[in-house]
DNA sequence: GTCTATAATGCGATAGAC
DNA sequence: GTCTATCGCATTATAGAC
């Protein structure tokens, strides 16, 4: 979206990886311990062996760092979003969303804890209102039609709760399809409950 | 504990609020909205009306700051878990702890939100054995005994995930018992669930 | 219990060479 | 794409007066 001619936007898996895609790696790891505002331009300059002048080379401020770490995790569950949005019933629309999730989660764990947990994150989407959408259509998408209160505060529950199994060392050392199982279970528990 | 010849360690309620008590009003406020790293003690001592080194009496340092705004929170819970042991049932005591954790995350919701959320925190709480059980003392009550991976997932999912609903404007607006109602449902149908 | 003043360090950010 | 060097400012923390 902003980088010219590249190929994709995603990791290229084959060519060597971008500088970008080394400040991401290495922000976002000091980002999940010690939190945005606890991780200053030179720490990450540091993990990553250059000086602190070399990341105005790939981002003008700490905010747009920070907001092109976390961007393409919130495209990546917008457009599962977009995509369940398609199927008829909201059993299909909600496992499909569920399955997207987890896949999201577990191969971007800390990106997921940064975006959903970290008070300056939450102040630097409330100043983009697309990427804000983003977040308020899944919360929209799982809660269902015409939400209830209640049903809102279990799919918020829900979503803010993964970080916890997220940043745990038992639960992360779980077979992956036993942690994917029981996410999808217990997502299951909350999201679809039957209307009283 | 630390404060000399106090009568009472919570808030007296009658009498004037001491200084101590509107540091941490203050200091809670600001580190549920800014995250701990991204208040100052500036910020602090402004919101207060005084300057900063007027917190330099309360406190040593701002590490210290931070455990004495949040150490009254885990002691709460830490009581509440102790007593639920005394019952005999498992059903008994999940009741017994999600009764009491509901009233503290009511009337303390900021300190829960930085208390589980917080990296900063997370890293003081690392160095305190002491503050450090108190929360797994909760984590092992509710996942119950001898749990499996999958126990202690649900359980850390609810924990965490409870700061979800109390950050969020249209759960806050809730009525109080239909919030403490949902919490404790939800409560329920995640961690009293039959072993298969 | 609070103030002024200040020390020492770290921060985000910029300029210009290579 | 990365470097050295630096600017201006905010930070935690201390010393000493009231």
């Amino acid at each position: 979206m902003a980088t010219p001619a590249a190929p994709s936007q995603a990791v290229p898996a084959d060519r060597a990886v971008s500088g970008r895609d080394r400040v991401h790696a290495s922000a976002l790891r000091l980002f999940a311990e010690f939190g945005v505002s606890g991780t200053s331009l030179q720490m990450i300059a540091d993990d990553m062996g250059v000086t602190k002048a070399a990341l105005y080379y790939h981002y003008k401020t700490k905010d747009e760092l920070v907001l092109g770490v976390i961007r393409p995790l919130l495209e990546r569950v917008s457009r599962t979003v977009e995509a369940a949005r398609r199927l008829r019933s909201r059993r299909a629309q909600v496992e499909f969303v569920l399955d997207g999730l987890v896949d999201v989660v577990l191969d971007a764990r800390r990106s997921y804890v940064v975006a959903t947990s970290d008070r300056s994150v939450g102040h630097l989407l409330e100043r983009d209102a697309e990427l804000q959408q983003m977040g308020e259509r899944l919360v929209d998408l799982l809660a269902g039609p015409d939400p209830t209160a209640v049903d809102r505060l279990r799919t918020i529950l829900f979503l803010s709760g993964l970080t916890g199994p997220l940043s745990d060392p038992e639960c992360t050392a779980m077979p992956e399809d036993e942690f994917r199982a029981t996410v999808v279970d217990t997502g299951r528990r909350l999201l679809l409950v039957r209307r009283t």
